[in-house]
DNA sequence: GAATTACTAACTACCACAGGGTTCG
DNA sequence: ATCGAACCCTGTGGTAGTTAGTAAT
């Protein structure tokens, strides 16, 4: 909760760094972010003004701090008159900015104090900065393969794209992560991967998109980039991959609790989903993952279970390979709100808690979903080319891979078998 | 309409081993 | 504190077997 950078411990800290779990000053900040083109990759964000220890993700322009979606949530979820208090989104960015550049983004801080120029400077090209606004909210947002922004209006119309409306929903509730799920780490498929377009949202509070019926027509899932990039370094296990979060479940599992009751509005359970990495979870705790986290030191899947309310299905989503040892800044470099994870309430988007859909939209969504299920392909990402490399010319015996010198049935440099 | 069968598509395990990371002396 | 050896783990592709989904009967 020290205030002070956590690289120099001696500056006061003002930017959040979310590969690297830290809070830095400007200097360190700008140092330590310089030191490679992944480093550079790093989004940051300023830090809470009130906890210190976690990025802030809105300006509340009456009180004038930065608050993080726990501090929001608690400073401005209580009371009415908080509650509307007009909040504008913090932007992030990566690369190594100057100071004036950081006061262009956010001009709402007053002191930013100078930088020392560096090496970095130069590489100011790559610098990408989030501009979300209050008036962006809830716009996918989209990045060509030039870096420039993509009219979020025009991609919102694109037909190709019209299920990251559903996972942009997906990840904000489970997430307030200003870049979700996918949007951490060095991993090039977060913030250089330019041809998947990635959404960016950070305002938690005033997404009006739920009265509108548009967001249900376009309800479906597989385009939206919701996979874990960085799985691995985040848990240390492989995964599966998040495409497959809605294969067997279906879709439909969401939509399918307006009749159902209170009392077992928490328990939804898709018979054909349970095997798999969503599922309805049988738990009273929003969280069940304080119950699959009980026995620390193994890989239990753990699923986060998002009650159902009225008109919004139960939502669990389930990340194997938490374990109980696994820290808060684990969850939260995951994308997971920290808050959601620590047992807090949830955040709905505005109107879908309480709102309800027509049977009509709902019926266009599912067979919307079902044909694009039919079509889509995942192609698969090659991490480490030498392996694939070294894959590629290995003899195998029906498919397996032999020993050097064994017998083999197949060689891909002869195209032939038993060449 | 329900039950059974046939077919297709998708998924998964298997194998060896280079290379990266960790542990230990 | 540093170094090297030993060990562990991951990922890579083609095939076979399994499972799920769909159509036909």
């Amino acid at each position: 909760m020290s205030p002070l950078c956590d690289f120099c411990g001696e500056q006061r800290s003002m930017v959040y760094c979310r590969s690297d779990a830290a809070c830095l000053c400007l200097s360190c900040d700008r140092n330590v972010h310089s030191a490679n083109a992944l480093s550079r990759r790093h989004w940051r964000t300023l830090v809470c003004d009130r906890c210190s220890a976690q990025p802030a993700l809105v300006r509340c322009i009456e009180e004038s701090v930065s608050l993080c979606q726990n501090c929001d949530w608690t400073g401005h979820g209580g009371s009415a008159s908080a509650s509307g208090h007009k909040r504008q989104t913090i932007n992030c960015y990566s690369g190594c900015p100057s100071a004036s550049e950081l006061s262009r983004i956010w001009s709402f801080v007053l002191e930013i104090p100078p930088i020392a120029e560096s090496s970095c400077e130069q590489g100011m090209g790559m610098m990408s900065i989030n501009e979300n606004s209050v008036s962006d909210n809830w716009r996918p947002h989209a990045e060509n393969s030039s870096g420039a922004d993509i009219p979020c209006d025009s991609m919102a119309n694109n037909v190709e794209n019209d299920d990251n409306n559903f996972g942009a929903w997906l990840a904000s509730t489970s997430t307030s992560d200003v870049h979700p799920m996918s949007c951490s780490g060095d991993q090039p498929a977060c913030s250089v991967d330019s041809t998947a377009p990635k959404l960016c949202f950070s305002d938690t509070k005033d997404l009006g998109i739920s009265k509108n019926e548009s967001f249900y027509d376009d309800f479906s899932v597989d385009d939206v980039d919701l996979t874990f990039e960085n799985y691995e370094e985040l848990f240390g296990v492989s995964h599966n991959p998040t495409e497959q979060l809605f294969e067997d479940a279906g879709i439909e599992s969401f939509f399918e609790t307006k009749e159902t009751s209170a009392a077992n509005s928490n328990c939804q359970v898709n018979p054909a989903a349970e095997a798999r990495t969503i599922q309805g979870t049988c738990s009273n705790n929003p969280l069940s993952v304080d119950s699959a986290m009980s026995n620390p030191g193994t890989k239990a899947d753990s699923n986060l279970c998002f009650p159902a309310k009225e008109g919004r299905p139960a939502l669990s989503l389930s990340f194997s390979g938490l374990t109980g040892e696994s820290s808060a800044g684990d969850y939260q470099d995951c994308g997971m709100s920290p808050a959601l994870l620590m047992g807090e309430p949830p955040w709905y988007p505005p109107g879908l808690e309480s709102s309800s859909f027509s049977p009509a939209s709902r019926d266009s969504a599912v067979l919307r979903y079902k044909e694009k299920k039919k079509t889509r392909k995942f192609e698969k990402k090659i991490r480490y080319e030498s392996r694939k490399a070294r894959a590629d010319i290995r003899k195998r015996v029906k498919g397996r891979f032999v020993k050097a010198g064994d017998a083999y049935d197949y060689d891909p440099l002869c195209q032939t078998r038993s060449c």
